[in-house]
Order: structure tokens, then sequence, then C-alpha cells
DNA sequence: CAGCCGCGTTGACCCAGATCAAACGGGCTG
DNA sequence: CAGCCCGTTTGATCTGGGTCAACGCGGCTG
């Protein structure tokens, strides 16, 4: 693809064309299940792609709702922050995965998805996707499931932050983004993170020096090796056993 | 673990119809936004209703999903608990709200949802509401509205859990059962809670002494008066200030 | 009616993780 | 290349809430 310039400040994007029959994401993102007549219906809908550089939202608190987004390449992070000055880290998002659920609910979106590297989404028009559901049974049923299936995570993330202590925490944090590595093709064992310490710690309830000592204690054990941002898990066994007690 | 269906064990339930469309719940429940005609379509598909002692289970963690069911009247917790141990509460659900959509993702429930007092649900069949909602285009707009709620106040929780002090849970906890009692017709002021402090505390990350605690030193304030389960809200406003800071 | 049991309250003590503070290192800019 | 800035690491200290323990109360049962 091109690489065009642009200094703009926050949602100026080039707009082009995909196909989600051609999309090497087809069977982890929306069309998963679909025949090929099926997806060859998404594609009329979907298709409009949007870059956007590191730091960039792609969507603010308070947006209007009008579309979904799959995450086509790169890195994201939603953020809720209230008016008292709390500010929470709700999730991190990457290829295939779907954002911006949370503005069907009341027609604006209740937080903020930022690019946490130079990423491309597709964007999905909602009433649109909407209408051919009421068509394609399958595809009906699988918009279902994905909200579902953030509903399910979601819980998992309370039952985190509810019932486990900060090494826990983030031995499951670890363990979680290994785990989709390894559904995207990637090594599950070495990666490196996109997100700061603090976002972290925002996401997991604690402290960024918490996460930065708990890091440490984890390389000192032996469990993994860190330096900066990348990662490489080195007992996979005993961070897994971390976390069952 | 096998997964029961709902017509196991501790569900022993007569079954018996009731219509949507004569229900007082209508404005809050699912029927929202439908008109006359969607709504007795509606009323075909719903109906059979589960009545439930306190303590029951409307469904287990495994059991295969096939509804949904809208609370008619009663009170519900759900929870998760890991083969590891921990036990975390995901919410509390009150009359006109809808359980079961955690199933819908991997067609089995992934929480349990228990009776907190005898209650009544409506089942609705979730493959025929699909159905329905192909061809009733505001249904299937409002059951993504439903679900996309489901996660808005997901995150809220996880905001909660992630930058609320003890006292702040709490606080929340108190002004959301308020609310949600006000739009149920109820006083916002005065009610008495279905849940112990032990159940609470786990739906807020903390312990039950911790509650306790939280509860007595309300009253010293003048915040709340709390006898056992009765709750009287004294001065909102000083509570939401906990909150705003 | 006595005794029990589950729930709630309260006190004393302790510890995981927050807070405060200092220093480091890598990458970017002038 | 120097200097700066941001993110990170590490140390020292503090504290909110967890833990452990005792007791109280109200409702149920035999």
């Amino acid at each position: 693809m091109h690489a065009k310039t642009q200094f703009d400040v926050d949602v100026s994007i080039e707009s082009f064309r995909s196909a989600c029959s051609q999309c090497n994401l087809r069977e982890l993102c929306l069309p998963v299940g679909l025949t090929g007549h099926e997806m060859e219906r998404l594609d009329t809908l979907i298709g409009d792609r949007r870059r956007l550089k590191r730091g960039q939202h792609l969507y603010r608190s308070g947006n209007v709702f009008e579309a979904i987004y799959a995450i086509k390449s790169g890195f994201f992070k939603t953020d809720i922050l209230t008016e008292d000055g709390r500010d929470q880290v709700t999730g991190f998002q990457m290829a295939g995965e779907i954002l911006g659920m949370d503005g069907i609910s009341g027609d604006h979106h209740t937080c903020n998805a930022i690019a946490l590297e130079d990423s491309e989404v597709c964007l999905i028009p909602f009433s649109e996707l909407e209408t051919l559901a009421s068509e394609v049974r399958s595809l009906q049923n699988h918009i279902h499931k994905v909200m579902s299936r953030e509903i399910v995570r979601d819980q998992g993330v309370m039952m985190l932050l509810g019932t486990m202590r900060a090494e826990e925490r983030l031995a499951a944090f670890l363990l979680n983004l290994s785990q989709r590595f390894l559904a995207r093709g990637f090594s599950p064992s070495e990666f490196h993170l996109r997100m700061t310490r603090e976002e972290i710690g925002s996401y997991l309830g604690m402290k960024l020096e918490t996460v930065s000592r708990s890091f440490s204690r984890f390389q000192e054990d032996g469990l993994i090796s860190v330096h900066q941002k990348h990662i490489v898990i080195q007992d996979l066994a005993r961070l897994r056993q971390l976390l069952t007690g």
C-alpha cells in the first residue's frame, strides 16, 4: 500500500477499499463462518479503510456512533476518562478484533480508541451491517457471538481485577497476549509490548511501579526475560502455574 | 463437567405463558420501541415463564445455551467460579433486565445465574429470537443495543474495580442500585439489599469486613442508615460527592 | 423455649502494593 | 554530539484494606 505522509493531527485519513474475501484475517474477524457468496455481500459493505498513525484516535468518547471497526493491522487501546480524573484502560485490541461496539447502545461512543502503533482498520457502517444481517442469518448470528464474546471477555477482566493479586494479574495479561499472538501466527513466546508500563498498570488496576517490579521479579525467577518492551516467555508452565495457584 | 439443560434438577418449575404486550416492564425490557404489531409477534415467541425460589440456579456455567431470560420479578446475581477457587460476582440483575447473553458466544453459559429472592423470568429461545429479529428490524437493533449496554456496564465495573477505593466503590454501588430502583418506580432512597455483605464484597473486589466497615462509616457520617439489609440513603448529594472527589 | 447457625459488626494486627524519590537509558532534536 | 525527555527501574517508606479473631443478633428448628 502507498504510504502517504501526513502530519495531520487527528483523523485525516485516506480511504481506499479492500475485500474481506481476500483478507487473511477472515478466519478471525467478522466473516467467520460465511459462505463465499455471503462474503461477497459483506465485501460490498465493508471496504473503506482508514490508516492511523501511532497516537491517533480512531474515535473518542462522545463521538457519534456510525460504524464499528475491524482491525486490519496494528494495535489499539481503549480507555475511559471521567470528569473526576479517573483514567482506565479497558482493553488492548489487535488485528482481527472488532472495535466500537460500546457505541451501539447509545448512539455515541463511551470510550476512546487510540492506535498504539501505525494501524489500519476496516470501517463497517453499522446500520448497513444490520440491514445485511437481517438477510444473512449466519452473519446476524456471528454479530451476536462477537458481542457476546466481548461481554465474556469483560467479565474475565472483572475476575482479574476483583480476585487476583498483582503478579497474578500480570501473568494473566502476558498469557492472554501470548495466546492472541499465537492465534495470529506470531510467536507466542517472544513479542514486544506496544503499550507503556503505565497503560498496562491502568488496565490491570495497579501502578506502573508495581508493573515494573513484577516484571523484574518474573525475570529474576526465570519466567520471562524483559528488556524494555521486548518480552520472551521462558517458562510458560510456571507462568501458568502462577495463576492456578 | 456435564452440561445440564434448563430442565434439570434445581430448576423444576411450572411453566405458563404471559404476554410482553401486557407486561408493565415493557418499557424497560426487550420490547422497547416495538409497535403494537411487532410486540404481538414477540408475544408468540416469548411467553414461557419460570419461577425460581431463592437460591435456585437459573443456569449454571457450562449449561448448554438455548435461551436468554427477561426478569419478570425478583432479583439475581451472576457469578463465576474458577477451578482454582476464585469466586467473583459479576453482576446483580433486577426486573426488566436480561440474563444469559454470556452464553451466545460459545453455545454454553460461562457464569452462574442465581435467584437472590423468589423470582420469575420469561424464557426467550434465542434461535427463534434471531429469526424474528431478522424480520423485525427494530427488534434486531434493540437486541444489539441491549448487548452493547451490557458491554458498557461491564466497562463501568472495570473502571470501578480498577480505579476506586473501597468507600468509593460502595458509594457507586449504592447509587447504582438507587438509580435502578427509581427507574422501576420504587423508592430510590430506601430499599433493602437482597445480597449478603460477602456478595457485595465479591462484586466490588473487597472483603466482607471492609464492606461492613464502610457501611458503618457511611452511617457515622450521616450519609445513610443501615440496619442489616435495610438501607436508607439520607444524603444523596454527599454520597455522590464521595465519588466525584 | 433453648440452642444453633448464618450473617453482620468490630477490634487488633499485618502486609501487598501505593507513594515518594532518585537515577538510568535510549532515542530524538537542535 | 550534547542535552533533553520520556519511559523505566529500583529503593525507602507508608497505608488502605486484608486477615484473624471474637462477639452479637435475629431467625429457624427441634
